[in-house]
RNA sequence: GGCGCCAUAGCCAAGUGGUAAGGCAGAGGUCUGCAAAACCUUUAUCCCCCGGUUCAAAUCCGGGUGGCGCCUCCA
């Protein structure tokens, strides 16, 4: 497998330091609002990226933090009157439910950076110890011109950066290039004992102690944002290396933008939309799949008609899907002509399928292989089939919208609701024995208005629930 | 100023040297009591513009034009 690693700012074979294991760490969310679309994008990419390792073989280690102390959260909590781990555990479950309906899995592990507390107070005092950190009025700060490779990701002359960046007056750094490892505790916010006094952590430095408590000094893969790139991932990398020997991460991904009318969505220019909004009107499958209707690195531009058409693409996905199990259900004994025939292009399809991942991820020319999958099976379905090469399709179908993530979860009715409809479809076709068609276009539009789309076949009626 | 990215049909979007994937929308057809779904056909003589390299370029090089991003919290 191929990826890009912003590093070397080229496509790289993929080798895993160790053999056959994937240690990936994904920068997640703070914890103080719901997420937007922009943020939910690393949260889908990242996780389809995790279940195509699985895929492949490779047991994987897949960490993402939760930033539970930050300026952002002690704010929300203030103007809310509440405390900082109260607005921290109300936007976590929150990003639970978009998370899971966004068919995003379960990380291995979630460290919280509160919880993290010790590593992130014996990392700053490793740094301090190697000459990198130094400490201020409570405040520890970390010599970014000490540190040779400075720049190596963002590829930032130093000259440029410091052009760039600028001195708080209020903080007490050496040089301008310098960031703060541990932040001196203010007169009311949390705050917690160290060698500096009390005080909590800069940014940067929690996903760095994370990924050393629970992946190691060295990882396959660092992902995040674009955004991220400079400083905080920069940052990251000055923190482990300079007082540990060897690479942090040797593989970098990033990922591109959402954009709104070609501008960046961003909380601070205020043009964001939240996953959950958009997923209350159109659902969270349309969502996950123009994350991954695109390339990974390419700006995505949201728009109403963009998610329209998303939703109407799954809809094609979701039908053979659909269609694949009431063939099942009006099997044929034997054989068929042309089953070998389809099990060879299932096949390659699935061949297909993943060149296109191993290709950098390229889930764009994977979902393509996911159609004309679909249209094969479709063509396949057009004569009755039997038992078996149906469920070797319906596996495939399985197989491949699993490794993307994209979840079919129409909600079941319960057995009741089903016997009720069976019997209006029962009676709408004595109807139409009796050319009575007025009723059973009645009964068909009664049921379409409550969500149940009926379809006359050669194999009889299927209902469907139309989302 | 520094460092990058992008420009492909009405819309979304792959392709990065060998003669334009896939989806949505549209048109025609088959099937159907009708509808839906499905299938077939069709929709870019051409990939922002101008030069160049090459037997061959949307794809490489040079120059433009337009849009965007990072350098400050940000996925």
């Amino acid at each position: 497998m191929k990826v890009y690693n912003t590093l070397t700012r080229q496509k790289e074979e993929f080798v895993p330091i160790e053999p056959g294991q994937v240690k990936m760490y994904a920068c997640g969310p703070t914890v103080y609002n719901f997420i937007h679309i922009g943020n939910a994008r690393p949260i889908c990419v990242f996780d389809t990226l995790r279940r195509y390792f699985e895929y492949r073989g490779y047991q994987v280690t897949f960490v993402q933090n939760f930033t539970d102390i930050d300026d952002k959260l002690i704010n929300k909590a203030n103007e809310e009157g509440t405390t900082v781990p109260e607005v921290a555990a109300r936007y976590i479950a929150e990003y639970w439910t978009d998370a899971d309906g966004l068919g995003v899995r379960r990380a291995t592990i979630h460290p919280k950076a509160t919880e993290t507390m010790d590593a992130i107070i014996s990392l700053v005092k490793a740094i301090v110890d190697a000459g990198y950190g130094y400490e201020r009025d409570g405040s520890v700060y970390f010599r970014s011109r000490k540190f040779g490779d400075y720049g190596k990701l963002s590829h930032q002359p130093l000259e440029e950066l410091e052009a760039g960046s600028r001195i708080d007056v209020s903080e007490h750094k050496e040089d301008a290039l310098d960031f703060v490892l541990w932040k001196a505790a203010k007169p009311g916010e949390p705050s917690w004992d160290s060698p500096w006094g009390k005080g909590r952590p800069g940014w940067h430095i929690e996903c760095t102690a994370m990924i050393k408590t629970h992946l190691g000094d060295h990882i396959d893969i660092h992902c995040g944002g674009q955004d991220l790139i400079f400083p905080h991932h920069e940052n990251e990398i000055a923190q482990a290396e300079s007082c540990c020997q060897g690479e942090y991460a040797k593989y970098w991904m990033h990922n591109g933008y959402i954009n709104v009318d070609n501008r960046k969505m961003s909380k601070s220019l205020g043009n964001f939309f939240t996953t959950r909004e958009v997923a209350n009107k159109f659902g969270y499958e349309p969502i996950k799949f123009m994350m991954l209707q695109a390339h990974y690195r390419s700006p995505i531009n949201y728009s109403y008609d963009v998610i329209e058409q998303c939703k109407a693409a799954l809809e094609r996905l979701y039908t053979c899907r659909n269609n694949i199990d009431f063939a099942l259900k009006n099997a044929v004994d034997s054989t068929t002509g042309g089953e070998d025939t389809f099990a060879q292009t299932l096949d390659m399809r699935r061949s297909q399928f993943i060149e296109a991942m191993d290709d950098d991820l390229n889930t764009a020319d994977a979902i393509a292989a996911l159609f004309e999958l679909v249209r094969d099976i479709n063509t396949f379905m057009a004569l009755p089939r039997s038992a078996p090469a149906l469920a070797a399709a319906a596996s495939l179908f399985d197989e491949l919208t699993g490794v993307l993530g994209i979840v079919y979860n129409r909600q079941q009715g319960s057995d009741a609701e089903a016997e009720a409809i069976e019997a209006l479809i029962a009676q709408r076709q004595q109807a139409r024995q009796q050319k009575d068609f007025a009723k059973a276009d009645a009964i068909r539009n009664q049921l379409l208005a409550d969500g149940i789309l009926l379809e006359d076949t050669p194999q009889g009626v299927k209902w469907s629930r139309k989302s």
